[in-house]
DNA sequence: ATTATTTATCGTAATATTGCAATATATAAA
DNA sequence: TTTATATATTGCAATATTACGATAAATAAT
């Protein structure tokens, strides 16, 4: 297989679990965390910025911009990457809410 | 390849990725928030609620205890799992602090 | 027009993931 | 002890991911 049966969970599981996996990789990590950090959102010095040769990068790049996570702008030949705020915010969200569900309750074991 | 590079990067931000990657995947979110919704941590109650098979649920489950997201507790000849309030602490912390900090930068492009 | 610069895509090798049937393990009940 | 119940492990096929060299594409500068 190797294939997630997608159509078995909701929509909004599976939209958490894209954004989830697609920061699944610490390269991807770094990216959004250099992407916060440098307060103009800088594109290809990511690739300097990080151990990894530029075509990884490039793909890295690419899952996260899938995702929704990023989104990048033409700047002549240099191409802009930002943080996509309302995808974090989504996530900030769904964790937010998870952790104030798991607050009412009191453990029964573990 | 398909070796991920973690000497690379940071011990935080391979800790961030290894707990995101687990839940990278709809099922392992439904498991998540059927732990959460029930109030007490019941344990093979979660194969009849995921539409998959025994192994595939128990795999799932060994994933997410790898990354320290559950625990498990023998509870006779069942298994009582429940979340780790710690790490979705953790979690909801890391994204709690980059959306403050997004919040302060003003965009220059995208 | 030619050349340099920047980013994306292709191709490919190594490895990881997903899913499940079959089977093992381990405790509870009879 | 035998049988039932619950969970884990093994083995395997299909697919996905990671990483990068080579190359393409697209714009800027000369």
């Amino acid at each position: 297989m190797g294939l997630t049966k997608t159509d078995l969970f909701t929509v909004k599981q599976n939209e958490i679990a894209t954004m989830l996996k697609a920061l699944g990789h610490p390269a991807r990590v770094a990216i959004l965390e250099y992407l916060i950090r440098v307060d103009s959102c800088i594109c290809g010095d990511i690739v300097d910025e990080l151990p990894l040769a530029q075509p990884t990068v490039s793909q890295h790049l690419k899952e996260l911009k899938t995702a929704g996570l990023i989104k990048g702008s033409i700047e002549g030949t240099a191409i802009c990457y930002c943080v996509d705020k309302e995808s974090v915010s989504l996530l900030q969200s769904y964790f937010a809410g998870i952790s104030l569900q798991l607050a009412d309750k009191e453990k029964r074991c573990c």
